[in-house]
This record gives structure tokens, C-alpha cells and sequence, in this order.
DNA sequence: ATACCAAATGAAAATCATTTCTATTTATAA
DNA sequence: TTATAAATAGAAATGATTTTCATTTGGTAT
């Protein structure tokens, strides 16, 4: 019970090497979505000798375990964003500086009726992504382009 | 103003060509989502010279027109799905069969109070997909496995 | 109908994210 | 401490998508 981070490994049933650790810290230090390459590049600041697809297969197994999740960006690259947050919820993605923040509204409530009713078919999941910009950015923005 | 595919394409201002004329009639015949290359496989029986990178270009301009829709999927592949509506809207999926079904319900107006209260960030877009059973599939399996 | 020009296409090659393979190393349970 | 299954490095493979460039074609003005 070291730290955070190995009683999250161990939860998953994962052996706590150092570069898991690594890979939570990196993730939770800031709520920015990352991709397997700069995650990549950061770990080698700290490993002279780490390889992407230990990054990837890292990754894959900590999504996997929900520990981290997937963001959705248009050009199909993967993105990952860590997360404190066991309950069901969704994200606001900053589309200017990649901030994610927890949305605990779902729609899923609402859509059961209507699937149920007009398609009837059964719903097995659902992706739910609003995309905008976060506060912070919007304050740059106006304090940017105001009359001071 | 020959055809309902000849004027989608007019309106969108891409010039009308036999292969955009195919690729829409392709999509709008069953609603399946289907990838560029499975689409490519179905041209190529009436043109025997048609290269995949056209299938990828019209696919995408087609896309950005709104007249056909990108399905979100795990394996981060390209899929596609054509649209006769033309109202805001999302996509009931069915992961059996790939048969996509229009979903009118939009979760948005819930979610701008949410967004604009606690994130006090702008909303640009959001994306939501429904993946299920359809019925179709629902009553097959069921007749699979009942007791007839 | 004809010529012109920008847009569309074919073909080959490049790109690039992601995965697989295999030999070696490491974490952990006994 | 040792055995062993899991994790890793490194190199190579994969496979979807994109780019490049030479050629063709659709639409428009003549």
C-alpha cells in the first residue's frame, strides 16, 4: 500500500512496476488528455529505456480496468484522460488546451424511453462527449480580444 | 437535376460524378454502416478501375457536408452511414447487425445548464451514439434460443 | 457543339498510429 | 530465495488513411 497509485494496480489485478506508476502520475498530474506518444515522451524523461508499446499496452490495460478513459477526437488518434471519478459519468473536453472535466449528467434515462418505444431495441452502451471551451480558455479569449 | 443523389451533390457544390453518384446509392440502399474499403469492394463491380483513395476523399467531403455520418467505433476504423434527415440528430447503432436508426431525442438542452453553471465553459459540439440490439437482431436471437 | 479550366481520379508510394513477436527482465507468491 | 507468470524492450509488421503527381473529366463560357 505504498502510494495512490499501486493500490490502483493492485485493484486491477496488475503487478506495480514503476512504469505503470508512472503512467497514473502522468495522467492525474494535470486533467489534460494525453496520446501514447507524449505520454511516451514524458516517461522518457524518467526511463532511458522505455518502449510505446509498453505505453500502449499500459494504457490499453488501465482504460481497460477503468481507471482512464478514452477521449474521442476526430482524427481517430487515442487520447487518454485519468480519472478519480468511479461513477458512471461523462466529459467536457476543452477543444483549445485539452482540459477534461466530469460531467455527471447522463443522458441515458431519457434515450431508454425512447429506444424502447420507437426502435425496440436494447441498449448496451452509450458515448456521450460534449466538446467546447473550458472557462479558463474562454477568460483568455476575453482578456485577448477585450478593450481592456 | 437528374436524381436525388445528383442534387445532394449539387447542393453541396462537389461536382457530379458517377462514383459520388455510386457511393451515395451504396449507403442509401440499406441503412448499415459500412468502412471505405467495404464500400470500395462494392464499386469496384461497376468500375473496374476505382482506387480506394477516392473512395476516402468523397467519403470525407460527402462527410463534411453532412450528408452521410461518421458511426463511432471501438476499432477507431472509419465507418459510414447515410442520412436523409436533415434535422439535429443522433444514431441508435446496432452492433449485431450494423443497421443505424435515427434517434430524434438530443440530449443538449439538459446539458447547457449543467455546462454553463458548473464547467462555466461554451459548448461547440457533442457527440452521442447510442450502440445496441436492434429489434431485427433482438427477435432473431430470440428465436435462436426460445423454445420455439 | 467545343474549348477551357478547375476539380476529380488512378496508381503508387508515403505516413503514421498501433500491434505483434520473441527474447529478456522483473514482480510477486510460495 | 526461488520459481514462475507477467511485464518489458526492441525490432519488425500491420493496416488504415493520406499524399503526390500525372491524367482525365465535368461544368461553364463561348
Amino acid at each position: 500500500m505504498k502510494n495512490k497509485y499501486s493500490d490502483i494496480l493492485k485493484k486491477l489485478k496488475l503487478k506495480i512496476t514503476p512504469k505503470r506508476i508512472e503512467i497514473l502520475s502522468i495522467l492525474d498530474r494535470e486533467n489534460y488528455f494525453k496520446s501514447p506518444e507524449e505520454i511516451w515522451q514524458l516517461m522518457k524523461k524518467r526511463f532511458k529505456k522505455i518502449g510505446l508499446p509498453t505505453v500502449y499496452r499500459n494504457l490499453e490495460d488501465l482504460a481497460e480496468g477503468g481507471v482512464i478513459f478514452r477521449i474521442i477526437h476526430p482524427d481517430r488518434q487515442l487520447y487518454y484522460y485519468f480519472c478519480n471519478n468511479k461513477d458512471h459519468h461523462h466529459h467536457f473536453v476543452c477543444i483549445s488546451c485539452k482540459r477534461v472535466s466530469d460531467v455527471d449528467y447522463c443522458p441515458e434515462k431519457e434515450v431508454i424511453n425512447y429506444v424502447s418505444k420507437r426502435i425496440k431495441g436494447k441498449i448496451i452502451s452509450h458515448i456521450f462527449q460534449i466538446n467546447g471551451i473550458c472557462n479558463v480558455c474562454m477568460n483568455i479569449e476575453s482578456s485577448l480580444g477585450g478593450t481592456k
